[in-house]
RNA sequence: GCCCGGAUGGCGGAAUUGGCAGACGCGACGGAUUCAAAAUCCGUUGUCCGAAAGGGCGUGUGGGUUCAAGUCCCACUCCGGGCACCA
């Protein structure tokens, strides 16, 4: 073996070696413009700071506990080739990485071990660093953040305050500051919307009522408790199933006062701005029908025997998309949570019920009582996995506000209290779920729009003229929305209105590993919040911070309640010091992602989130409509949750004049995953992959048979490859190099060691071509470059260049492997000419390698900032070119010709090619398409 | 059911605007080198017919537009993902 052969063991040294060089000269250290952090790396440019700023971030990882496998980088090492291209073409890069540390595992994995969640993750991110540096990822390592640690959740915790002191403003569209609204109230130029006089309010009746206008409320509303974690979850962390998207465990819906975001204020802006954002369309689907704008109207339908609340007619206020089909509702239907239908139930069943509407009790009150145990008691699983229609009359007739008509009032539970009012007009003959009910109660379906000829099916929801609806007969669809929705405001009984899925963030959790939320609560149970100055509210040591062991009735307990003297605080709000229990509960997990890029900006500065300059350069708050993070690359999972809560605080911060863009994440990526196979034995379990073989047409596993299955790479599985594993056998240049080599970054791809040598050999083989095996000395010489090759380094060049501009890392080592295979060909020395530049298109990829070619080469300074090379235009065009001549678009022949040369000049040589005149052999040459320097096509 | 993606050799994948399908790599096969092997270097490798020259077929299926279709249009199949009694 050659004693400087590029091994594994050599590559160890290289990248060891250049890792700690990086690390004494501060190479990655990205200059801030103003305020903190504002020195650039020793061994770079000095101007960094004047260059045109390029802000690139990866979806910080959870730290856990079982480190990493090969799938977990590749986002990274893609957005670090990334990074330093753009670097190396004249852009200041910030990149960088942090943890996202608070959750739930920790607090599991304390709860089975006895140990300290701090410990425990303080342990998980000091090994997942290690196994990341040995990556060689550029990242600037002053600016790591942990959203743990004190200095970070400080401004977490500010945050909520922005958030709880900040009210959403209807008129003006965006959030103000609390003070405001409360100045309006003093004045009067705004009044309490009851009618009652601000000043003849109690102190605590005004702070109550301030505070209902707050982004941060609190709530007693049906919620998602989760026993099984002992915490509440918000509608985002629920799966379809009922389950909770983390651990799996059931999910049951309570009413319980807690934290809410009034997220739904920004319901609007949230979806019009997915239109400065280059997302992919999926990711903008997903938020777009999470937020499920619908646009409809309320309709107004009064119950002459029944009263509300207040005494007065009880009202049924429904929401219909289908305005239009009113005069078709033949019943109605409210959920069976919903607030009036203990008002609707009546006594008795009245006059003309039919038995089908009874569930065969005797009166109205124990068929509506039974109905409702029953689904209070059914999960949504069981919701959805029976379709069929049930319900219960109520013994209530509504009237029909447009035609005076009586119709029945149902409870059913196809109607949701989630969604819309809770309560619907039922029209069988334009919805196919009231088709459904009404065929199964025997109830009356009249058509109100006029379907096709050919027509043979139950509800039609398709287009048409109105029938029987009275002044809209004759109308299409649209045209029948506006004049119902006109007629009903002008009667009073309604107006067009829009409704959205989307409901509020559920903001706390009754667990011990997140940030406290800086909340008192006065002698009124008025929420206050604690001063900026006195941030952060720490965490409180606890010795026993478990969550219980709980069942479906009990009620959350949070852990913070037993912090022995630190559930009471003194505080002086200007009236005196007094007594005031804290909030107990802590934030969600997403609290900290949701504006961990702020703090990269700037993670040093103790008096704001992010020094305001450096905030607007990084954030390109210059053009605040194309601005926001460059590139964000992660994982898929994160479409409406991470990424719309973010989305949401930032907007809060933009009106609060906090942040100058309206956008966090301009360009986001979603990177694939890797997949790998995983090895079945005849008992169904999972056998360790790596020591699976190949025999024959199967595979073994120690002389057993096993079956092979395919997967997401993991622990389940047993198929994990380590990063370890890849760095002792390849090193970290190897595995970047693969694992860039494998596919486009945003498609899944199948892990296979057994490829990895190809990347591999690719280094080994580039290392030849400059360096002597058996000396170590350099093979590189001054010779000038053969024509052919230079035109070919030209064109890699310019491809190279192209490609990684696109992240089309795969091609871009295509190109270069071509590249060098020619070198490879080439009988003496690689001429210096185009060694150069070789190694200055593979730094992005291959950092250490190629800084160890680079000072081979006598270079003094790091390839990191060195210039990526440029193509000379004039060598990219060849002065003659093969082109192939089709006859009728079949590939019959090719022709040298020069490569400007006119159609004319190639029609002519392509009809003068022996070849084509044997084929054509006389017959009539009807056309000749001729694309100059592409081809010829011949139609005979 | 609705909404997004996707389907190209044995495998991963490549293919500006419609313009030479299969770049590059893995694997496989053959050769050089070697006592032998590893490593390295050179070559072959979509498929069918053919000794060869050459030709037929070929990008999930069926149709269409075009001088020319992996790429555009229509219909469908399968795979992946999201949502789902949302009024």
């Amino acid at each position: 073996m050659p004693a400087h052969r590029y091994d594994a063991a050599l590559a160890d040294t290289i990248e060891t070696t250049w890792q700690e060089r990086w690390k004494a000269a501060g190479t990655y250290h990205t200059p801030n413009p103003s305020g903190s952090l504002t020195e650039g790396p020793s061994n770079g440019p000095a101007d960094l700071a004047q260059r045109p700023k390029l802000f690139i971030m990866d979806m910080f990882p959870y730290p856990s506990g079982t480190g990493l496998h090969v799938g977990h980088p590749l986002g990274y090492i893609s957005t670090d080739v990334y990074a330093r291209f753009k670097r190396m073409t004249g852009f200041n890069v910030l990149h960088t990485m942090g943890y996202d540390a608070f959750g739930l595992p920790a607090e599991e994995h304390a709860r089975a071990t006895g140990e300290h969640p701090r410990t425990n993750t303080e342990a998980n991110i000091a090994n997942m660093s290690r196994q990341l540096a040995r990556l060689g990822l550029g990242h600037d390592d002053r600016r790591a953040v942990a959203t743990t640690d004190e200095a970070f959740y400080k401004w977490t915790q500010w945050i909520f305050n922005q958030i709880f002191n900040a009210w959403f403003d209807e008129e003006a569209g965006r959030a103000r500051p609390i003070s405001e609204l409360e100045a309006e109230f003093e004045s009067g130029t705004r009044t309490p919307e009851d009618g009652t006089i601000w000043a003849n309010m109690t102190a605590g009746d005004q702070r109550a009522l301030i505070n209902s206008y707050r982004l941060a409320y609190v709530s007693e509303a049906p919620v998602n408790w989760c026993p099984g974690l002992g915490t509440v979850l918000a509608n985002e962390e629920v799966t379809a199933e009922g389950l909770s998207d983390r651990g799996n465990f059931p999910v049951f819906r309570r009413p319980l006062k807690q934290w809410m975001m009034r997220i739904t204020a920004y319901s609007d802006r949230l979806l019009d701005d997915l239109d400065l954002l280059d997302w992919t369309d999926s990711i903008k689907t997903m938020q777009r029908n999470w937020i499920g704008r619908s646009e409809g109207a309320h309709v107004d339908f009064k119950v002459p025997t029944a009263t509300d609340g207040d005494g007065e007619v009880a009202n049924i206020r429904v929401f219909t998309t289908r305005p239009d089909t009113l005069f078709g509702a033949t019943y109605m239907v409210v959920a069976p949570e919903h607030p009036l239908v203990a008002n609707l139930t009546t006594n008795a069943w009245p006059q003309g019920t039919k038995d089908a509407w009874t569930a065969g009790a005797a009166t109205p009150a124990e068929a509506v009582a039974e109905y409702q145990k029953v689904t209070s008691q059914r999960s949504d699983l069981d919701r959805q996995d029976n379709k069929q229609k049930t319900g219960v009359f109520t013994g209530s007739y509504a009237v029909n506000p447009v035609n005076d008509q009586s119709i029945p009032v149902f409870i059913a539970d196809y109607v949701l209290m989630g969604y819309g009012t809770g309560a619907i007009m039922a029209v069988p003959g334009q919805d196919e779920r009231d088709w459904e009910f009404a065929t199964e109660f025997d109830l009356d379906i009249i058509r109100t729009v006029q379907p096709p000829a050919d027509f043979d099916g139950d509800a039609y929801i398709g287009s048409g003229p109105a029938i029987n609806s009275g002044f809209l007969d004759g109308m299409e669809i649209d045209e029948a929305k506006t004049a119902i929705i006109d007629h009903l405001a002008e009667i009073g009984a309604g107006e067009g209105t829009i409704t959205t899925k989307l409901r509020d963030w559920l903001f706390a959790r009754q667990r011990y590993w997140g940030e406290p939320i800086p909340i008192v609560f006065d002698e009124d149970d008025n929420a206050r919040s604690i001063p900026d100055e006195m941030l952060p509210v720490n965490l409180p040591e606890l010795i026993d911070w478990a969550p219980r062991e709980l069942d479906e009735d009990s009620d959350p307990e949070p852990p913070l309640g037993r912090a022995d003297g630190w559930t009471t605080v003194e505080l002086d709000f200007g009236d005196g010091l007094k007594t005031y229990k804290r909030d107990l509960n802590t934030m969600p997990q997403w609290a900290g992602s949701c504006w961990y890029y702020l703090r990269y900006i700037d993670p040093v500065s103790e008096d704001v989130v992010a020094d305001p300059v450096s905030e607007k350069y990084w954030m390109g708050g210059d053009d605040p409509e194309n601005g926001g993070v460059d590139l964000y690359v992660g994982g898929v999972e994160h479409a409406v949750l991470h990424l719309l809560y973010s989305r949401f605080w930032h907007k809060v911060l933009y009106d609060l004049g906090k942040v100058s863009t309206p956008e966090p994440f301009k360009r986001l990526i979603n990177q694939g995953y890797i997949q790998a196979y995983a090895f079945v034995d005849d008992r169904g379990m999972y056998v360790e992959a790596g020591d699976v073989v190949e025999a024959g047409d199967g595979y073994t596993y120690e002389g057993q048979t096993v079956t092979r299955e395919y997967g997401k790479m993991g622990k389940s599985l047993k198929n994990s490859v380590t990063p370890d594993d890849m760095y002792r056998d390849y090193g970290a240049d190897t595995l970047r190099l693969y694992e860039m080599f494998m596919g486009p970054i945003d498609q899944d791809r199948p892990w296979e060691t057994k490829s990895v040598v190809g990347s591999q050999r690719l280094l080994q083989r580039i290392w030849r071509n400059l360096v002597d095996e058996s000396t170590g000395e350099l093979t590189v010489s001054d010779i000038p470059v053969p024509d052919d090759l230079n035109r070919m380094l030209h064109r890699t060049i310019d491809s190279v260049r192209t490609a990684m501009d696109a992240l089309s890392f795969n091609t871009s080592i295509a190109r270069i492997t071509e590249l060098n295979n020619e070198l490879t060909k080439l009988d003496g020395p690689t001429p210096t000419a185009v060694a150069d530049p070789l190694v200055r298109m593979i730094s992005p990829l291959v950092p250490h390698v190629a800084e160890e070619l680079w000072s081979k080469l006598g270079n003094e300074t790091s390839v990191v900032y060195a210039e990526f090379p440029t193509a000379d235009p004039a060598l990219l065009v060849d002065d003659e070119v093969e082109i192939p001549v089709q006859i009728k678009g079949k590939v019959r022949s090719r022709i040298t010709i020069a490569a400007d040369a006119d159609e004319a000049t190639m029609e002519a040589a392509a009809l003068a090619d022996p070849r084509i005149v044997e084929l054509l052999d006389g017959a009539e040459v009807r056309k000749v398409i001729v694309i100059p320097g592409k081809l010829v096509n011949i139609v005979a």
